[in-house]
DNA sequence: TCGATGTATCGATGAGCGTCTATGCGAGTG
DNA sequence: CACTCGCATAGACGCTCATCGATACATCGA
């Protein structure tokens, strides 16, 4: 109920919307390698601010969408499958209502 | 995409969650009749002004995730089951990734 | 060891949102 | 017709958040 409100809160945005499409199909990166998507993309690709890309990077990771892993250097983003399949789950509760009023 | 993030938003609140798990499950009402839920009954359940109830609604509606519908004095609201199939269905395909990385 | 580079953090600012009180509108009821 | 009642709107206040520049931290290469 209430723990839905902070992953969807984290969803709800046009820029982090457009972060998680592009870990779901990334296409160019600078230094990206199959298996994650460098950081220092998203700052190009967003045509927004290294501090702000970090931020909006810090909020996907704590709300549990997306996984963050620092190799070397630079650090690497995927998604979370489960934590989409789960809230997928408790919105398509809604689309199929019990509609039964209880006194 | 960005269309996502306008029902996104309207569902990233947790009064606005209650409100529809209430209207999902009702329990007790002033006025329902079993095909909707009397607008007033929310004001007493989520402990909220008249005015604050009215505008979550409104923003409910827009997002086209709630039904209202009026009926004499009274404006009764309701789920919208394919929104939130639709938006579901967005969520879920990033459970699934396909995770190819083009050049 | 030193400089370069990717990232995180800090502080500030402006916009947006949730909430309230006060008020207006519409539809029943006496 | 006047009054009541449910709902919508307007304006104001406070808080959160998205964004930036500046800066600190960490890691790699020369």
């Amino acid at each position: 109920m209430d723990d839905l409100a902070l992953p969807l809160k984290a969803i709800a945005d046009p820029v982090r919307l457009q972060i998680l499409e592009f870990l779901h199909a990334p296409v160019a990166s600078c230094c990206s390698r199959g298996d994650g998507v460098c950081g220092c993309d998203f700052e190009q690709l967003l045509g927004l601010s290294q501090p702000t890309v970090s931020h909006h990077m810090k909020l996907l990771v704590d709300a549990g969408l997306v996984r963050a892993e620092k190799r070397g250097r630079w650090v690497y983003y995927d998604l979370e499958p489960a934590a989409f399949a789960a809230i997928a789950d408790r919105l398509a509760r809604f689309a199929h209502a019990p509609r039964r009023v209880a006194t």
